[in-house]
DNA sequence: ACAGCTGGTGACTGACCAATCACACACACG
DNA sequence: CGTGTGTGTGATTGGTCAGTCACCAGCTGT
């Protein structure tokens, strides 16, 4: 039943990661419990679903992460920090000084990096699950590196960093009741301005 | 064992609610929900806890509630129900006829309203579980509510509306993250101007 | 008193799920 | 070949929870 010797090639996408360094694991695994919790939330995904997306057995996964609520924490992590290294992807962009442009820009980078819903819905879900201290925790930090690096990169007024997390809050809850693509009329006045891509389809809406 | 015959007078605080109509269980089940949800949110309370919290048995809950499902948007749409009546309040209270002034004032009342958490992270988790589609619409009609009457009462241009919402939604952030009591520095930018009442402390931070 | 209706519950079930553990497999290095 | 080390899993367990059902208890009309 072995495919070790009939290694023809008509055999793909069977064995896919055959032997792996636990960290190389780790982190693939840390990329699917991003996707993964980004879809229903810390309590409504069983590990077991992060452990099927990386093609895993739920048993290894509590090998690799201690608990189910250190993978949580451990996705959220790494959430932010693609969101804080696409902010300041946004910041370097912006040639001008201004700071007023600079944040713009740092806008249009974020609207850009959640056209797929993954890091934003996570970013909710994490907000809905603060009561647990250490995911409270896990995102005041990311906050903090958020209005950090928006306010050092920039340059921009305290006022203007408030206003640019609080649209950022309102494109979330946009983005999470679905009025961004059919917008009801009622809903012009939110969506107005909103800089989204416009086809987001990327493969991951499959299923 | 049982306690018929002996009815002498020390039990007291046995049968608290002896006997009701149906209708009115269902609305203080109703209230119960709307506190006990708003603590861990959908996927995370059982309704054992709201029932406890209603002081009757679970399964009386299911006979009130179609599902757990029906008793969350229910408590949902209660809840837009409350805030849209503080909404009205607030504009009923200015006595200016400026846009501006009309939507600060109702800016003032939704703070107050949410100055014990309850109402505010009800609708969190509920955002967090909007992938089930009877939440998303219930918080797209909850919504729906809130931007109307924002406009029609006060006459603000769609622009300033939006606003309204997204420091909403920014209110909802910082009192989730535990950033309006304690604000660590790097907060102050975000907190500044949000004029939070002081001391909650209502009686429902019981237990 | 008895029937019929409504408020209310104990006890159960079937499913799901976090976490554990003994074990299997692959590769070292001697 | 044997022993050790690290990768990986099947099977299980103990617990929780949504939803159901048979049943009880009080009220009303006759």
């Amino acid at each position: 039943m072995r495919n070790s010797e009939c290694s023809i090639s008509h055999m793909v996408a069977d064995v896919p990661a055959p032997r792996t360094t636990a960290d190389a694991r780790r982190a693939t695994v840390l990329s699917c419990a991003i996707v993964v919790f980004a879809r229903a939330g810390y309590y409504a995904t069983p590990v077991a679903d992060v452990a099927a997306a990386a093609k895993i057995s739920p048993a290894y996964v509590f090998r690799l992460f201690p608990s189910k609520l250190a993978l949580f924490v451990a996705a959220l992590n790494a959430c932010f920090a693609r969101v804080v290294a696409a902010l300041e992807a946004g910041a370097d962009d912006a040639a001008c000084d201004d700071p007023e442009k600079r944040l713009a820009e740092m806008g249009d980078a974020y609207a850009r990096l959640i056209g797929d819903r993954t890091l934003l819905m996570l970013q909710v879900h994490a907000l809905s699950a603060s009561d647990v201290p250490e995911v409270r925790h896990a995102l005041r930090r990311g906050l903090e590196q958020v209005v950090t690096v928006a306010r050092t990169r920039t340059g921009a007024s305290p006022a203007a960093v408030q206003q640019f997390v609080a649209y950022g809050q309102l494109c979330h809850l946009l983005v999470a009741t679905e009025l961004v693509g059919t917008t009801p009329a009622w809903a012009t006045a939110l969506t107005a301005g909103m800089a989204h891509p416009d086809p987001p389809a990327t493969e991951e809406d499959a299923d």
